[in-house]
DNA sequence: AAATATACATTGTTATACTATGTATTTTGT
DNA sequence: ACAAAATACATAGTATAACAATGTATATTT
């Protein structure tokens, strides 16, 4: 019963919002790659990233310049693209913080 | 400095959103006609709907059978669109509730 | 030997916010 | 009295992003 307007719901509330979280797991500074980070966020949030998803955001994310990329050939196995934030990438999800912080505010006045 | 970025960014997170906001405004059960709608909803948030925004959210959810509505002659003036949450409305509006809350639990986390 | 997990990537579909535009009435400013 | 702004509805076209499906290839587990 109205499952699916739920479901379809939750896709839109992720748009926007998983551009965000994977800026903040790259805040620290540690690289991460792609498959990496959906079981890090999986771990962390409890959100699943498709991996249709994953890829082509961090492209986008590399084209505004937020992160950067460095395939790193491993010992055994395929090579990982290990993605890092950058400065602006920083200072980018910083205001993110602020807008979500103003939004959750309002948010929760209209909830209770 | 990626003014652009951010504000698209904006745009993104307002998707699925604004859904729950306005079922948030008539969940008491007090009906609404459109442009009230937007204004209140600015006065409480500060967020801005556009009217090309609102009106087809609103034709939307009275798919979805979350909400009513009816036409109401004026006195003086155009007649106004009242729309009213359904009992539907209502436990959908719960589950998203739910689903807000843990998302902002989980963004909490990796943000600090 | 087969199945599962790891790791990357692209294509096509769907949903929704927003700009621009349109109609029509009422109120406010000068 | 006239113009501008506010009120109130609505639609068409554009852009963006999540996701399912699909594809390639290697390593590990059963």
């Amino acid at each position: 019963m109205n499952e699916d307007f739920i479901h379809k719901w939750i896709s839109q509330v992720k748009k926007g919002t998983l551009s965000f979280i994977v800026l903040n797991v790259l805040k620290s500074g540690k690289a991460y790659y792609g498959y990496d980070l959906i079981n890090e966020i999986k771990k962390i949030t409890e959100i699943e990233i498709a991996e249709g998803t994953l890829y082509p955001l961090m492209n986008r994310l590399k084209d505004e310049k937020l992160i950067i990329s460095e395939w790193v050939e491993q010992e055994s196995g395929i090579p990982r693209k290990y993605y890092s934030i950058t400065h602006e990438g920083k200072n980018t999800v910083t205001k993110m913080e602020e807008y979500w912080h103003n939004l959750n505010q309002s948010i929760l006045k209209i909830t209770k």
